[in-house]
DNA sequence: TCCTTTTTGCGAATGATTTGCAAATATCGG
DNA sequence: CCGATATTTGCAAATCATTCGCAAAAAGGA
């Protein structure tokens, strides 16, 4: 497990150049729930550095994510916007509420399951996954009875 | 099963007026695996019906859409462009080569058994999944021996 | 510290998808 | 079959998240 190195250490480890502008993503997505997109963390960092530029963070979302250190998501059906979450995290999947936003996250042994099928049926090299539902949360489902 | 409709009574059936783009759409869907984005419906279209224009490709795949007749599907890691294919076909997920561009499409019922767990456990009412796997596929996965 | 490479801020570009609008077309009641 | 009404189409311009080119600034190694 490399999830006790400070972001310093991690940033070295990836072989990546340790700037105040990287520090600082990592430390904004380790501080949130980790369902942020580019934007989002532009504001946020906008906070601490004011003269930070939305093409840093975009680009460096790119190198923390093929560094290993950010995963990049979709969210419920419009994958129009990326979003980001430290790579940290064991690996789980991600249910959104189309009626109010939430998100919940949830582990499950079937998506393994289904990739080891995919590789042993069809002797396929699975690089990656995406995986997302959408539908709604039980605060938005409509109760039958009060 | 509606899929013996021909595609006028399936437009009627969905409610949605029947127009020659429309119908032309559905064809280029049905005579393709399926797999085309807006860009190639329209270039295919194009050889059939010269003057029709891009936003009405558009405009009309979200139409289908939305009437349950064609389904909307991002494949491997870029999900900058939207792919689309008849919703008549059973249920079943992709896994793209990012090598040679190959489809691979799988069924699988964990998924299924990822939505009942999900609602079991979570209590939350899955709508839509989207499910995609990319890799290698079996003809571009380098061999140790010849 | 000096040199080389990488990163940053800035502004402009990209590219898939959307939208406003007036003309054309589909549906429906008679 | 015909005309009124709602919808759809073609066209051109707009959106909007993301990317890119470039010169100045910062990082890492000798």
């Amino acid at each position: 497990m490399t999830t006790s190195l400070s972001p310093e250490d991690r940033l070295r480890a990836a072989g990546q150049r340790i700037t105040s502008q990287r520090l600082l993503l990592l430390r904004l997505l380790d501080a949130s729930d980790g369902h942020l997109d580019a934007e989002s963390l532009f504001h946020a960092a906008q906070q601490e550095m004011p003269e930070i530029n939305l093409s840093t963070i975009y680009r460096n979302l790119e190198v923390l994510t093929r560094a290993g250190l950010v995963a990049q998501r979709y969210f419920a059906r419009d994958h129009s916007r990326e979003y980001f979450e430290l790579a940290t995290t064991a690996e789980h999947y991600h249910f959104t509420c189309t009626q109010c936003g939430k998100i919940i996250e949830f582990e499950t042994p079937l998506i393994a399951q289904v990739r080891s099928d995919l590789k042993r049926q069809h002797n396929v090299n699975i690089r990656h996954a995406c995986i997302c539902f959408e539908g709604l949360c039980p605060d938005c489902i409509p109760q039958s009875q009060p």
